[in-house]
Parts: structure tokens; sequence; C-alpha cells
DNA sequence: CGCGGTAAAACTGTCGACAGTCGGCAATCG
DNA sequence: CGATTGCCGACTGTCGACAGTTTTACCGCG
């Protein structure tokens, strides 16, 4: 084992941060452990130990007890009493209901955008297109990913309503759990290009109609993309609760 | 001050537990701060001190801070770096999006719902909206609140979208801190019932543009009565921040 | 009387430690 | 030989304490 300290860890996809101030521990801590995640360090399901995890990163359990809550809450850790921290393992179901929802939202926000599409968008939007080809064209897998969820992104933040983007970060979060399934199956380029300039194009046209279409349509490729990646790959989870449809309060 | 330990606070609407072991502390604390901010113990915009909350609630600042981390994370609490936690106040743009992003997930549930329209979804509704309409009568503005949340709480469930319906936890738990605005402005109980009312027939009509016409007046009358009752009262929170339009990653 | 600077107080971030609990292993009993 | 029970190790939940930082109060000076 033997790791460093958090602060030496690579980053490749790290969140780029301008600002001079460093992040305190638990944030540090949180990027760490979404990475390993991500990345695949740790398997779905398994369970991560937080004396092991503040011994590997030099730190207290203090640290890493706060940014597993946090992760906790994105959806990426489930924590049960006394057991300890597990990471979450997205079954079928799951995994049809996060597609769904992101549905509910994008097509919520590109109404909305289509409302209000001013030339600043039209251009940013456009721009991120642009950067998500070349990075189709590359063979980063994972940074195609961060590129295309980038424009929607994007697409949300343009719409205008800040509370929605941040239930599709949180979205997201869980989006990534099964992110290696999308980066091995190579999707072709051309086809993330013309879905991402389809979408263009409708928000050019003005068409709510046109934009429901494209977006249902863009969705609706992402998620049988997914959905036939994961195939019996990943259900696991548990079996053990039997209480949980009474649907507490 | 001087609050009793977080074991004696009355929970009318708390979680049903069947089993003997009682929940850890953190679980304590935040339903403690939970009911304290809706109640308004805590003012929006207060600070809330780590020090002063483990001593009155008998407990250590370890909890408190979990605690308030996942506070944080549902939108309630609001840290800032060596500053400490805010109750989070939210403004009218704030409060605008919020009840925005209820209608985007409120009219797939819905959509969803009448796909799939069970008798027993049937029933369950029915009877909530009559649970409603007995708490509408009573004088007890937050059971109101609480009731009519929990029908809809019930229509997302029956949507058939475990993580629509947690996105929708996660709004209401905001939505929770304009509570005692919309229980001063005393709304009329059977407008209210009507109301209520309306979606259920939308429903039993099948029809998704009923359905959709349905919960888009449902939705908009909340929203203007919510909207009115905020005015000038609670908006506040920061304008020393005034890096926030950077959409970082 | 107002203002700037300094020092003290209070608070947050982090740490190491202790106690209760859970899971696994082995010894024992049927 | 299989099931049960007691024990042991490891780990989580919680606590008190220390260090660095921010806020505040105070004091001298203009």
């Amino acid at each position: 084992m033997l790791y460093p300290r958090v602060n030496a860890m690579a980053l490749p996809t790290a969140a780029p941060r301008p600002f001079i101030q460093q992040q305190n521990l638990v944030e540090q801590v949180a990027d760490y452990l979404t990475q390993a995640i991500i990345q695949q360090h740790f398997l779905p399901g398994e369970r991560l130990s937080e004396v092991q995890l503040s011994r590997d990163l030099g730190v207290s359990r203090a640290p890493v007890r706060e940014a597993a809550r946090l992760l906790e809450s994105r959806g990426l850790l489930i924590s049960k009493p006394r057991r300890g921290f597990f990471v979450r393992a997205l079954n079928a179901v799951e995994l049809e209901d996060v597609f769904d929802l992101r549905l509910c939202l994008e097509r919520h926000a590109i109404h909305r955008l289509v409302e209000r599409y001013t030339p600043d968008a039209q251009r940013a939007l456009k721009q991120q297109v642009e950067v998500l080809c070349e990075a189709a064209a590359s063979n980063d897998g994972t940074r195609r990913i961060e590129e295309d969820l980038q424009f929607h992104r994007l697409m949300l933040h343009y719409a205008g309503n800040e509370r929605l983007l941040r239930a599709f970060d949180d979205l997201t979060h869980e989006l990534r759990l099964c992110i290696t399934l999308i980066t091995k199956t190579h999707e072709a380029p051309d086809t993330i290009a013309t879905s991402h300039f389809k979408l263009l194009d409708a928000l050019d046209s003005g068409s709510p109609d046109a934009c429901r279409e494209a977006i249902d349509y863009h969705i609706g490729v992402a998620r049988d993309f997914v959905v036939k990646g994961v195939g019996e790959t990943g259900d696991s989870s548990d079996e053990d609760s039997a209480d949980e449809d009474v649907l507490p309060r």
C-alpha cells in the first residue's frame, strides 16, 4: 500500500481549480474517493475501511467520514450502520430510473432553453460540441464522457435554473458510476457528433417539439448504450432488505 | 436556549421504526436540526455554532459536524470554509427555481403514473386526499403542509421511479425552508381539497393532457402562494461572492 | 469622536484515543 | 459430522484536545 498523501495524488480529470486557496481535507478526500470509484479502484459493493483509508491518505478518520457522508448524499456510497460505507452498485432498474430522471430534467431544460436562446448560449454550446468532437476522436474514454456531460451541463446552465442544474449534477455523479461500462463499449465518434448537432439544430429551429424529439432521441440512445453495457455485470446490491416498499415518510 | 437532549424531540411525522435499535447520533442531530430550522428556531442566514450545538444537545462535535454536512447536501445549510454552517436563505429567484424544478418532476411523474395507474395507487391517493382534507380543516399549518407533501410523495412513489422520488424528497427539504411562510398565509381548506380532487379526476380520466393541465395549475397555485408570501422577507443570502457565474465543472 | 491596529477570545479543522458492536473462527455439544 | 455457542480481532461511533484562523473587543492615536 503506502499511498502518498492526498496532495500528491494524480487526478488527470480533476476539476480545474483556478483559485489560490487549497480546498480542505474533506473535499480532497471526497475528490480522491470519487476518482477512485469512477476508475474502479474500488469495485461496486466493496466495503471501504475508514482506518485503511485514513492510513493510506495520511489523514485522520474525521475527514474521511465526512467525505464519505458527502459521497453518500451523492449516491456514490451507501452507509450501513455499524458496518461502514460501501461502493454503490446500480442494478438494471436503478439505471433505468436514472436515465428516466435524466430525460425528465433535460426535457424541461431544453424547453426552458429554447424560450431564451441567446447568442451567448448558442456560441458556448457550439464551441463545446467542437471540443466534444475532438475528444470523441481521441482514445480517452473518460474525457469523451466528461466533455459530453459538460455539453449537457451547459444546456442546463443556460436554461437558467440553478436548482435544475444541481439536480442534474447530482444525477451525473451516479451516471459516472457506470462510466467504465460506457468507455469500454467504444461508441462511434461521428455518431456522438451528429447526435449533438441535431440538438443544436433543434435549438436553432426554435421549435419546442423539435427540441423534445431531439432530446428524447439523444437520451434514448445513451440509455440503450449503457443498459446494453451493464447487462449482467453490475446488479448485485442488496437482497436482504425486504422492507423497502413501505414508503417511509 | 437549553434545549433538551435530541431524544426528547417530538416528531409527529417520524419514520416508523419497528426495530428495537435506535438511530445513531448523526441522524438524531440531523432530525433535530431539520425540525429546528423548519420551526424557525434558527432564522435564515443565522450561523450555527458547532460547540454551542454540541453543548445544547449533549453530544460531541463530530456527530454535529456530520449532521450538518448531511443537511448541507439537502440544501438546508450552507457551509463557508473556516466560517461555519449557516441556515440557507432562499431568495426569490431560488424559490422560483425550486418550483420550476418541482413542476418538472411532477409533470414527468404524473405522466408515468397515468400510464400505470393501478387500483392500489388510486385507492392510496384517494385516501391521502381525505387525510389531507381533514388536516386542511384543522389549524395545524405544519400538518397541512406535510399531508399535502405526502400526497405528492405518493404520486411520485406510484410513478414507479425511485430516483425521481429521491429528487423530489431533496427538493421538499428546501420547500420546507419557507414552510412557515405558507402556514401563516392560511389557504382556504376547500381550495386545497378541490385542487387535489382535480388531480385525481385527471388521473381517472387517463388523459395525459388533462394530467398535465391539472398539475400545471396545481403547482402554479402553490407557487404564486409562496412567492407572494415571501415578498420582501427572505432574500438576504450572500452578496459578497461575485464569482458565482463562471460555471465550475 | 472616529479610525486603525493589536491582542484576546471564540471557533473551525483535524487528530488520536476509548468504548461498544459486528463478523468470523474455533471449540464444544448433540 | 453438523449445528450452536463463546471468544477474539477489527472496526465504527463518539469523545476530548490541540493548532490555526477568524472575529471581536479594546486601546491608543489623530
